[in-house]
Parts: C-alpha cells; structure tokens; sequence
DNA sequence: TCAAATCATCAGCTTCACTGATTGACAGGG
DNA sequence: CCCTGTCAATCAGTGAAGCTGATGATTTGA
C-alpha cells in the first residue's frame, strides 16, 4: 500500500483512502435517501430523530433534544413548532421548571411513528445495507460508535 | 454486547442501532476535526478536495470538480475564485471548450498541499483511528466505500 | 433579597444548496 | 450561413440552518 510512486494517483484513490471523504459520501448517500423516503410524510428526517428520541425518552426539553441531535436551540424552536402544529408533539410547560418546555409525544405522533415512520426507515436502511455482508453491517455499526463516540463516558 | 432486553430502550440505544444518525454523527465529528486543523491556513475541508483533485487528475472544468466533490456548481464559483485569489490555482480557457475553464494547480499550490495539508489531515485521521484497532481501520474504509460507492462496480 | 445562570425566543448575520436567467460557446440540421 | 438546442460559467434570489447576542421569565445560589 505503500508504493505510490509509479501508479496513477487518480483523486478517486486519494479521496478513497481518506476517511473523512468516505464517511461525509456514505451519510449524504444515505441522508438523501432518507429524506426521499420520508417526502410524503412532510417530515424531515430530522423531524424523525426528534420523534424517536421524544419516544424513548420520554417527555425532554427542546435543548435537551437539540443536544441529542446536534441541532441548534435556535433551529429547534422552528423544527418543534412544525411537530406541534401538525400534532405529532404537545409543549407543555415543565412542572419543576418553569423556563423550559416539556416537549412530549402525542397519540397520533406515537401511531405515525410505529406504523409509518419505523417501518419506512427500516426499508431504507435495509436497501442500503443490502450491499453488505451481514458481517460487515454489525461491524460497520460497531465501528461508526466507537469513532462518533467521542470520549468513551464513564457511564 | 447484544442482551437489549431488560435495558430501558434509551433514544440513544435506538439512535445508536441506525446506521443513518451513527454515519452523520461521525462524519459531523471528523469533519469539524478537519475544519479546526486547517483553521490556520485560511482554507476549509471543501477547498482541500479541491487542492487534491486537482493534484491528481490535473486540470479539470469548474463543474467537474464540484461533481466529484458533490459541490454545487454555482458555490463553485467562489470556491475557485477564493484559491485562486489565495495563487493555489489559476483559471484559464479550455483550449478544446472555450466555455469552460480548465482550473489547474499551481506550484504553490503543490506546494502548501505537500507540505502542510497532507501532513496535517493526515495528522487529524490518525488521531482519529486511533480508536480502533489496525483491522478495524482498514475494514471501515472497505465498508464505506462500498457504501458510498452507490451501484456495486463489476471491476 | 439580589445577582448570576438558564430556557425559550427572536433578530441579525453568514454559509450554502438550489433555481432560473443571462452570456458566450459549441453542435446539428436545414 | 442561419437557427435551434445544449452546455459552462456567472449572477441574483430564495430558503434552510447554524451561530451570536439580546430579552423576558424563571430558577438557583450567595
């Protein structure tokens, strides 16, 4: 791997051997799809990731979701006004902080979420992954979390 | 590794199961890596694929460079026109297409991309593999080209 | 009680993708 | 040779989204 002297150093070689590249190539490839995918919802798969989070972890803060998403607390004004009008989300103030919203899932939210937003995703991602061995796609995952895993939490 | 039973499905259990958030979670963190290591020089990650494009597949037209580096055509513009006022690259006719530019780099170009941008990305990629074992890193940059690849390639 | 910090919000600034229009250049058919 | 269509670069306009800083309400700590 070494030799790069004599062989052609196409910018397709270069780019494909640096990490940064591939990693900014696979999550737009797959973003995009994503987004495709989920176009006749009106939602955004950012929309999606607040959903999810909002179900898992019951009630939150819009900062709180933001710092989850790596959304801006600024942008998630805008992102959860849409969710609310669209009744998939309620604000309601925090009962122990008054500041702070408490942005929960709605009914219709939860039923969107399970019956058409998981399912849509899990499609996608499984058309993606097709491509993979089913080696390769724990391992990709593993990987991937320890590299966005920043320093590893003392949990 | 894998008992998820008992645990409480947390948002960051499920996030971490979608190869979707985990790819744009670590893109996002390399990148802004790569973006702070090249604060000094003035340039952005964007302009560096440029620089190494242009390094390996010699001149190439404004739009070519944007399709590889899946940069628009009309951000091209000023991508071009900030190196090129920085003397990394000069814009001159296509003698076989006089509509488009052929952009070409420059020896100070070659230059700063030898002695300094290379070092350092490549400084920033080690520092990030350094969280994965040797096979790891290899099996990762496997795995995303396939992904990012699109259409497998009969080669 | 008073000052500092915090949450949501808003306004302003910036970057960037996308669209559409324009200009100059190419390519083809008549 | 002219006409039409296409394409490269450019420019203007729009919209999404991040970042900053300010504000009002509220909490917390001294």
């Amino acid at each position: 791997m070494g030799g790069n002297g004599h062989e052609p150093a196409t910018a397709a070689r270069r780019l494909a051997e640096s990490t940064g590249w591939l990693l900014t190539d696979a999550a737009r490839e797959i973003t995009l799809k994503l987004e495709e995918a989920l176009k006749g919802t009106g939602l955004r798969w950012r929309d999606y990731g607040v959903l999810v989070v909002l179900e898992a972890d019951g009630p939150l803060s819009q900062q709180e979701i933001g710092r989850r998403l790596a959304v801006d607390r600024s942008t998630m004004v805008h992102v959860i006004d849409v969710l609310e009008q669209q009744g998939l989300v309620v604000r309601s103030r925090d009962r122990a902080d008054r500041r702070a919203y408490s942005i929960e899932l709605t009914g219709p939210g939860r039923t969107l979420l399970v019956e058409v937003l998981h399912p849509l995703t899990a499609r996608v991602h499984s058309g993606v992954m097709a491509r993979l061995t089913h080696e390769d796609r724990a391992h990709l995952n593993r990987i991937l979390a320890q590299l966005a895993g920043g320093a590893p939490r003392p949990e």
